[in-house]
DNA sequence: ATATGATAGGGAAACGTTTCCATACTTTAT
DNA sequence: ATAAAGTATGGAAACGTTTCCCTATCATAT
């Protein structure tokens, strides 16, 4: 049973098709009456336009391109979550394309906009480091959010939706060290690897020991994927290391969950003999015993500033932003005083 | 600057477009020497099938389509990840469509499928209790997973990845029932409306108590969203009316999580005064404090599966299969004796 | 030598749209 | 009454593929 077109409609309201196509898209100039009458014989007949024909023809889709790295952090579910909604809420498409440590975004971006399949597209997460030349020849909307950018952030072919890594990573520590923690743990994914969100992270905590007249000892830093089961074994090679460790900074509040298992099954007591910070503000890190303290991300309104930008980009309706937003400090029960001073 | 089109690479290899396109699709025959040259030619000039014509022209695409409900579980999310990374290993595209309670999830498929934007679809989360003949309509390949079926499951027009919800449901509450709790709460979605999972796992949860002999009390259920912050406050709702609760059985581990607070915050200890199980077996369940005891699915092997059985249908590599995969109880920290018995 | 059957490749139609152009009919201004 | 300027519509080309059908070449069998 063929679809029916475009054609089938034209037949049924007798007239050409191109009349029905005005009526459709309401363009060019049109009887109100034949209008209704066609708009009428296509909702009666259920028709819903070929998307692979009018995108051919004009050469723009109604989808766009979500690259995401990292795709297991539950923060970047609640903003791809905000996004998928913003998408669907103008009739648009949206293709999630997870992007691993080893495939090439930018490839991948590729593709998908040399076919055709795409009009747009976000990349979420990561670090782009690439020459802008490289973002340049994708040639279409294009915004990155929640990223690490290398280069300076005032490019006019790309919108960005971020927040100042270092400052808010600084901040953290700030917090620790303010309640009198010296020795204090830093975890991200990454912290050695130039330009990466862990990397400038570690460059908050380093920045913010430094500023305190303490040495910044690179034993206490570790390595770990942002999942709570890497968190965990992570603190657990930090605190066979170092036993007095009386703070610990963690780069996502996934592996703060880790870390603080860590902490409890060594017998530490949280926060009496030691202080958690995470980062990003997930929904469960409020919830968890004890509640965790944390640096929180608009997530959403980062996700929905994105999106905003994005489409202002497609429709023309306005020109390349660079926002940077400010994350903030949440104080529950995982830091207190350092117990040197109880 | 016009993209690079078969057309292009017919004039610079100086064949035919209908030898472009053979070389291309390796189809009908072709001789190895002027397939080389094209296939050459192709790749230097880094050409990609415009998949908006081709897609016109064979009607059908490469695109499959996921349409979940309730997204926001992390549960959901490691499912999606694995069907991602299964569909763009075999060179598909995922679109991702979430449906909230209010959304025909019917009505979006169906626009997805007539608009050609997709050759097959799964949905995941919620209920589909849509008559046969309505999935008959979509009239292409579907596996439905991680869903509860009103109706039979044997159907021959989709597949279906599904777990016995009332059969793990009834495990979880057997298992507290033979710690010697008989004060059980229940919290999942929309117990009460009719062949919702929620609904499935509170029968499984009755069966259990009237199999124990003890009478079912519907104001031990609470309703609640799939969330830490909803499973908190249904279950602070509950304590309000029952202060000798010892047994929570919550529907989701997010909802556990939850709980978990309520407990904790209103003074009493877990596992010691009150026990705590959970639903699905998410990584941070695990990590939680104390950690949870869990019916946990497996995710990966069902999302597997359900791709699986997908491409099969979109293959015609295999026919329709309806799997129940088995989840296991997961004993470890939050579950105790009753109090009475210690 | 001719007939047969592969094998290779080209021309052109078709997929379902949008849009340019032309035409026909109205209205309004002169 | 005629010219000018809308307004409404249809015909047909075009988007970039795939595929059907036809022709040409060449080897093999008669």
């Amino acid at each position: 049973m063929g679809n029916i077109t475009i054609k089938d409609i034209a037949r049924l309201a007798d007239v050409g098709i191109a009349t029905v196509s005005r009526a459709l898209n309401n363009s060019g100039t049109i009887n109100e009456e034949t209008k209704k009458k066609i708009l009428d014989i296509a909702s009666k007949y259920h028709y819903i336009p070929n998307s692979n024909a009018r995108n051919l023809k004009v050469s723009q889709t109604q989808n766009i391109a979500l690259l995401v790295k990292g795709i297991s952090n539950p923060f970047f579910a609640d903003m791809m979550k905000e996004i998928q909604r913003q998408v669907n809420l103008r009739q648009y498409s949206l293709i999630i394309q997870q992007v691993d440590d080893e495939t090439n975004e930018l490839d991948v971006a590729m593709e998908l906009i040399m076919s055709k399949k795409i009009c747009g597209i976000i990349f979420m997460g990561g670090t782009y480091n690439h020459p802008e030349e490289e973002l340049i020849r994708l040639n279409i909307p294009c915004v990155l959010t929640t990223i690490t950018l290398a280069e300076k952030q005032n490019s006019e072919f790309f919108s960005s939706v971020v927040i100042d890594e270092v400052k808010e990573s600084k901040k953290a520590t700030d917090y620790l060290l303010s309640l009198g923690h010296t020795k204090i743990v830093f975890l991200a994914k990454s912290p050695f690897v130039p330009n990466t969100t862990g990397n400038m992270r570690l460059k908050g905590y380093e920045e913010a020991l430094l500023q305190a007249g303490l040495t910044f000892d690179p034993s206490l830093v570790g390595d770990c994927e942002y999942t709570p089961s890497s968190g965990y074994s992570a603190m657990n090679r930090l605190f066979s290391k170092h036993k007095d460790v009386t703070g610990i900074f963690a780069g996502a509040d996934t592996i703060a969950i880790g870390c603080a298992k860590a902490a409890l099954t060594s017998g530490r007591r949280i926060p009496e003999d030691v202080s958690i910070i995470g980062f990003d503000g997930i929904e469960t890190a409020e919830y968890f015993n004890p509640s965790l303290d944390t640096i929180s991300q608009p997530g959403i309104d980062m996700a929905l500033s994105s999106i905003n930008l994005l489409f202002d980009l497609i429709n023309g309706t306005g020109k390349n932003e660079h926002i940077t937003y400010q994350a903030v400090l949440l104080k529950r029960g995982s830091c207190s005083l350092a117990p040197i001073y109880k």
